[in-house]
DNA sequence: CATGAATGAGGTTTCATTCAT
DNA sequence: GATGAATGAAACCTCATTCAT
């Protein structure tokens, strides 16, 4: 029981380090098991393939992402018809995201080195469009959001891609601060600009009037 | 003077095909040539390697991109101090941002296969990362307009990430326009939804109470 | 006791699948395993290796049908000289020989499938020139009834390939039947052609007048 | 020009070698390459894969073989009805024959290391039932005749398989000649004796009076 | 300007088999 | 009886690139 858990776990460290260093397509599998210290029999007894190798890497993570994104959106689908504007631009608006992107933050920074390896190194391999899988999570809730002040505003209508983009957007917010934040603490304050921007972005497109009403108390 | 040209059109033209169909890593020289009806040693006359090969194709709509930006840019530099929240909330807000954006946008739809080809199909090469460069661009200009905004409400601040993520998602909503709307009237629609949005997200971050005092208009 | 016999057998079963499928050389001992539910070490333990897999299915059938060969055979070495003639070409001639090839004809039926294996897929094994067993067999036969007519006719001979081809042909005779045949029944019909068509052709070879003679019935 | 008609040749007769000896399967490209003193680029650079190096080997005389079939059969085919008894059994009966199968035999006698590695090295390659196309030609020659026979004896009938069986048996005739003997001349008096007694066992099948008849000639 | 032969290292994957447990 | 981890060699094939002609 020690000595294959070993193998797989030698093979699995010298793979992250392969595929973070070259990314999925110029890594070598060769290099890997020399690296590990095992044949490449060794490594195909374990793994079907280079694709399998690594996403026995990232799956873990990726399923946490996932679950943690499917929960959340799942209560925001409940909220009141009435309470949604509310939830918007109420006072507490944006509790909820907050609680849910900071709880992914988290997530992804408890994993960091994997996430990065999943959101920067995967071309070729089958995760390599795996973002938009958290896009498609994130549009579904766009979608009933949009849904919900087209009844509110009826006069309103927006670009049939916007929903998508703000879908696709926020979740590009959370894969810039993994890139780019390598503390944590900094990235949560990001998050929280994150909520007022992409609460901004979405109002100021829905109900521009917002803003131009106060003009004057800036100038 | 003809047949060179002849033979570099070839060859473009099939590397084109080669490169869109399976990614930059994943092409293989020996089919662009034989594709093109030419030997090897008549692509390695005309280009360096595949990675010249590769650039020759998309050099002219990066520099063309990268122009525009420039100018508009420069422009933006130039609005007084005191100008400076007229141009983002007054009347006529946004004008000059949906001139530059619009005129971005044009120059990437006429060269829309290109520009796909350069945004999805370049990891690998030596412009994998050429986003970047344009993200850079947008910095300068967020950076500025950051400076103003500190010495106008000297009480306030941001994160340190949050000019350059703006910057990063102006960018975004260009590639994100190109890669999934095809219809660039469809596009530009989007692009004018986009200002309000990217103007809306700044200006919540920085100026939060510009909502606040409006909820009750919507309650 | 019951158990191992179980293993055996689905070692076998599944065995028999992948040989037949694939033929020998392709077979996986891997797939074979998977497939019977059942680890390499096991199957190790049961045969000595691929080869010996391998003959355990086709053993029993390939014994069978050497010793019914045997039988026969040595019964037709019995026959008296001056008979051997009347048994080529007399009333009830081919009787002998029809029930030689019809016994082993059910046999092989009755086993079709291993038979097809042995016949088609064993190359690579050191079964995959078994038919010259029976070939050799055959020959044997042939040679004493050679030497049979060359006594009685003195003044004939023939190429010294003939007899071993004539030989030969009879154990093609066969295996065309397994291998073309589906219907056993269809199979005896056609065996019964195939004693005439034997015979029919020793004759013509040994006894060319047999046929010139008749020329002017058939005009 | 002599170089790469160098490598070719060279590197053919290395494959011609390992494939003799080990088959199509077990051969090596790497023992090929290595024993031609050429990389295995330099092979791939002539030959597409495997299969193709094998074919390129003995394509030529596959093709010989083939076109001396279809010209043979295609005159046999305009032999006139009333005619088609005489040349079966008559006077000169065969000599059509003997030119076409001893033209064959020629054919492969001239090449028979090929053909021998056709007929018996190819299992796993692309011509592995090459076989089978000659069977097919011979076939269609046999079931004319068949038809013809069907007219002149209208109260006769063989089995459905029969006419195949014998067009099968005219080929491995012609196989077993190359595969068993190795000197032409002899293996042309088999040839001769192989007519005779394809005519023999033929005729005994559709007209079994013919040996009846003679018997006593014989007690 | 262009040919096309040749390099040579490297790619992933599969295999029959062994052996400590 | 049976497990399953591990071996290690070998398999076919592709690649970008070079260079004499």
């Amino acid at each position: 029981m020690k000595k294959n858990t070993d193998t797989i776990k030698k093979i699995q460290k010298a793979a992250f380090k392969e595929f973070f260093e070259k990314g999925y397509m110029k890594a070598s599998l060769r290099k890997i098991c020399s690296d590990a210290g095992v044949t490449t029999g060794a490594l195909y007894f374990f793994f079907k393939d280079k694709d399998e190798l690594f996403c026995s890497l990232v799956r873990g993570v990726v399923d946490e992402i996932k679950s943690v994104m499917l929960e959340h959106f799942a209560l925001e689908q409940n909220i009141k018809e009435k309470d949604f504007i509310e939830a918007l631009i109420g006072e507490g608006a944006g509790k909820e995201d907050f609680k849910a992107l900071s709880d992914i933050t988290d997530i992804m920074y408890k994993n960091r080195d994997l996430v990065l390896l999943l959101l920067t190194k995967a071309q070729g391999s089958s995760l390599e469009n795996v973002v938009d899988v958290f896009i498609d999570l994130s549009t579904k809730q766009y979608e009933t959001l949009s849904d919900k002040m087209s009844k509110a505003f009826p006069n309103k209508s927006i670009s049939k891609y916007f929903a998508h983009w703000v879908a696709h957007d926020q979740v590009q917010a959370l894969v810039y601060a993994i890139t780019h934040i390598e503390n944590e603490d900094e990235a949560m304050i990001y998050i929280s600009n994150m909520i007022l921007y992409l609460r901004g972005g979405w109002c100021s497109v829905w109900i521009p009037e917002a803003f131009k009403n106060n003009i004057d108390n800036f100038k």
